[in-house]
DNA sequence: ATTATCTATAGATCTATAGATAATGC
DNA sequence: ATTATCTATAGATCTATAGATAATGC
């Protein structure tokens, strides 16, 4: 077993096939591609990983849950709720904005591909719920307090989300009609970022 | 000329297409296929639309401008402005509602194919300018009789289109973790509406 | 002896077109 | 005479695999 060889190679198709993926989508992007990227060829991609479709659930899987899990993480620290659910939103909009292109694959591919779809929820499903049940908790206590609205956890965490993903995916449109330089685009980012906090902050105003 | 017969075909065959696009998407779709279901034979496809890509850039445009015009419309009623404004987000989410497929067919396509994306510009490019300016224009008087707090069109346009479409952009991602029949998910998408509306109208408090 | 890599190719698409035939309009 | 429709097929993919050859580990 040539172990470093084999490992660079394997891994060499399997990022190559991650930027393709994410780039053209799945039925865009050819396994005769995705080796002449990964500088091998074709036939090492089925050596490694059998068929184009199970290496692309590969992919498909350690992308969904990188799509979920900022969201869920930095739950226990030890700031006021306030100061750590704008952390939150921060840290969602960065994740999202340095995977610019996953939004709309994993969109698309659970759109077109009920195969998929079904495969996502066996590996993912069960994750956010107790986290949920752990941010309404906190949710109720503010709300007793009078600092927000009475708040149900589960719209919130889908309106960040929403105001957050959208922000990215559109994002190659916006840049079609306006034309920016990549600097000031990163600047137009970063202020929508901070418009996205003040909105849902706002949004929980009792 | 046998015009009757000849308009049913074509159409049918155009009708073929904007359903199974929306469905699989470009790249899934076969003339093959198309002409299947729209009962005619694979070389009419040609025939009528000389190439794949062809036919599914007549239908992106149709399809690219509903996307947009539903937030332009019903600009000049005679209703104040708050009550103007819940009117069109609502209009706006019951037209995304109806063309559920939409979304993920159009981010997916600019995304992964640039040619589309330059034509769509062209197309669609001149459009909302004048309106942005008139919503602008209504916000700006809204603010100086302190009614509303200081509002960049863009951003509030972005803002409502963002919660619509994400709604129900990620509807299908939703279903497939609760398991809800389609009267329930229905009246769940009517919640979701009344919440964006409020979610907005909020974020305008002075 | 086992694992990694390559070449070559079968078999399945799929798009686009050429060329024959049928249906309509004048 | 023109337009609509069909059959057949060229030519270009593309995935997956069979079988040969090279590289490693024992």
């Amino acid at each position: 077993m040539p172990e470093a060889q084999s490992k660079t190679t394997e891994q060499s198709i399997f990022e190559a096939a991650e930027t393709l993926f994410l780039d053209k989508g799945y039925a865009k992007t050819s396994t005769t591609e995705i080796a002449r990227q990964a500088g091998c060829n074709q036939a090492l991609v089925h050596y490694y990983f059998r068929s184009k479709e199970n290496l692309f659930i590969r992919i498909f899987e350690k992308k969904a849950q990188m799509f979920v899990s900022p969201l869920i993480e930095i739950s226990d620290e030890d700031l006021p709720f306030e100061e750590k659910l704008k952390k939150r939103i921060s840290v969602h909009f960065d994740m999202v904005k340095a995977n610019r292109k996953l939004p709309v694959l994993l969109f698309n591919e659970v759109s077109t591909n009920a195969d998929i779809a079904q495969k996502i929820v066996e590996n993912v499903g069960y994750l956010p719920m107790s986290f949920v049940a752990h941010m309404q908790a906190e949710l109720d206590a503010e709300y007793e307090q009078r600092r927000i609205c009475k708040t149900d956890a589960k719209t919130l965490l889908f309106s960040i989300f929403s105001m957050n993903v959208m922000s990215i995916m559109s994002a190659p449109v916006f840049r079609l009609f306006v034309n920016t330089s990549d600097e000031k685009f990163d600047r137009l980012l970063e202020k929508r970022k901070v418009e996205n906090i003040k909105f849902i902050m706002k949004s929980l105003r009792p």
